[in-house]
DNA sequence: TCTCTCAATTACTCCGACATATTACAGGAA
DNA sequence: TTCCTGTAATATGTCGGAGTAATTGAGAGA
């Protein structure tokens, strides 16, 4: 019967279609393309086990080419969200198969209205890990990581939560722990949730101003680290993600 | 009839083709060519910061057609290995931007002979993450949860870990105590991670024989998970994870 | 010395054809 | 009927070429 996704096509009308002017230049059209399915893959609009009209069919659809309709599918696959084999079509692969750590694929999550189990998941796992790193952090700092925590921190100080340069002051802070730990796998992990996790800053900001001065405990933490007290490190982070789970969670449930 | 590659790498002549007789059944052929350059950059023989041949030189070396190779380049591209841009060619990316807990890119990783700092960074985040887990799990399992980690336990016991059976047996525990947590993100990064850790059985058994009983260990964990006590499930899994560190060190430095 | 323009190089996109693998169905044997 | 086997249909996989777009680097001009 249908042969076409009705939410693709008939939505809008030219909802379907990738115009060349809406995607920015610099970005590529299969990349567009992924995350056009990317995004309606994690959004629910297409379930595991759905399984994709051919290809042919959804380039036209798409109005591209076969190639790079499949180079997009070739994306898709590789970040573990989608399976092709001949005559049998592509397939949406089930949850547990998806790589939900990719930073792409979080992106994708956190481009709709994410699913507020799946944020509480991320704020668990970083509940774990960030504590952990502070804790290998106070005890393999040098000087000259301790010098771009604190400079993160000055920057803090001085631009607030509420500007762009305040929150990059954030992320460097937090990335300077992260290289104390001379943990690469720690690194890029921590990296991918705390990108997903200031995405959710939007939901913090569009709910209300901010509650809170976050910097007292932020000095908290540099204050252990400094100190090589890899228990009070720990705990001190631990604080920090507790709170920011908490402002959130309620930011979250208006 | 076409020009033999004259001069472009030093070694065997073939060795830079992909023989379609070598990819097994199954394998795609772009697969094949993602998983060669992939462990040619994991193993370091393309170092960050190389640019790699142009689209064509690069087909035609391997003897493949652009569309193959591109949509590998895809692959590569979509895990944070390389990067193409007109003109500029495609280059691999630092060490930050690879996406190192991507089960491919682990898989790449140890395909070859693995950097032993990296398997100590592995071994530390499995060493953080899977304790927490079974503190999780020890909270949240319900009857379902504890059949099965009992069942797969069993399974452990007739088996022995030098089985290929016992070693599923084994997974199986894990992946049933990672259901037990509830927890999405928990669950796909420690079964890239486990996985990982699984590849370094091998070295293991290649030094020696297995030289400890893990059953008792093992049951620690499951009997804290049961009763429901979720520090000693935390201790427990973290004996467990530091003798299997122990054990893969030892193997490794020889 | 600096800035701006232009051209060359490279990846990007499109097209149409053929090859291959896998599923599904039909037919035959037990 | 039930199970197995062979065959055909179908969608993905692979191929080669042509044309487009974009970035970089060099050269011209101020």
């Amino acid at each position: 019967m249908a042969k076409e996704n009705p939410s693709l096509i008939r939505g809008e009308a030219e909802k379907g279609t990738i115009s060349k002017a809406a995607r920015g230049p610099g970005r590529r059209l299969h990349g567009a393309i992924a995350h056009k399915l990317g995004t309606a893959i994690l959004s629910g609009q297409y379930q595991p086990g759905d399984t994709l009209s051919g290809e042919v069919a959804f380039a036209e659809e798409l109005e591209v080419s076969r190639s790079a309709y499949r180079e997009a599918v070739q994306v898709l696959t590789a970040k573990g969200l989608v399976e092709s084999r001949p005559k049998a079509g592509t397939r949406v692969l089930p949850r547990t198969r998806w790589n939900l750590l990719d930073p792409d694929v979080l992106a994708w999550a956190f481009a709709g209205e994410p699913d507020i189990q799946f944020v509480r998941d991320l704020f668990e796992l970083r509940a774990i890990v960030e504590p952990a790193a502070a804790r290998l952090a106070a005890l393999r700092r040098d000087k000259d990581d301790l010098k771009l925590m604190k400079d993160a921190l000055a920057a803090m100080r001085r631009h607030t939560l509420a500007t762009e340069a305040g929150r990059a002051a954030d992320r460097d802070f937090h990335n300077a722990i992260l290289n104390a730990t001379r943990n690469d796998a720690l690194l890029t992990l921590t990296a991918s949730i705390g990108a997903a996790v200031n995405w959710t800053t939007q939901f913090k900001q569009r709910a209300r101003a901010l509650p809170r001065n976050p910097i007292p405990d932020h000095v908290r933490v540099y204050d252990a680290i400094a100190a090589g007290d890899p228990v009070a490190a720990a705990e001190a982070m631990g604080v920090l993600v507790d709170l920011a789970l908490e402002d959130t969670a309620s930011a979250m449930q208006r």
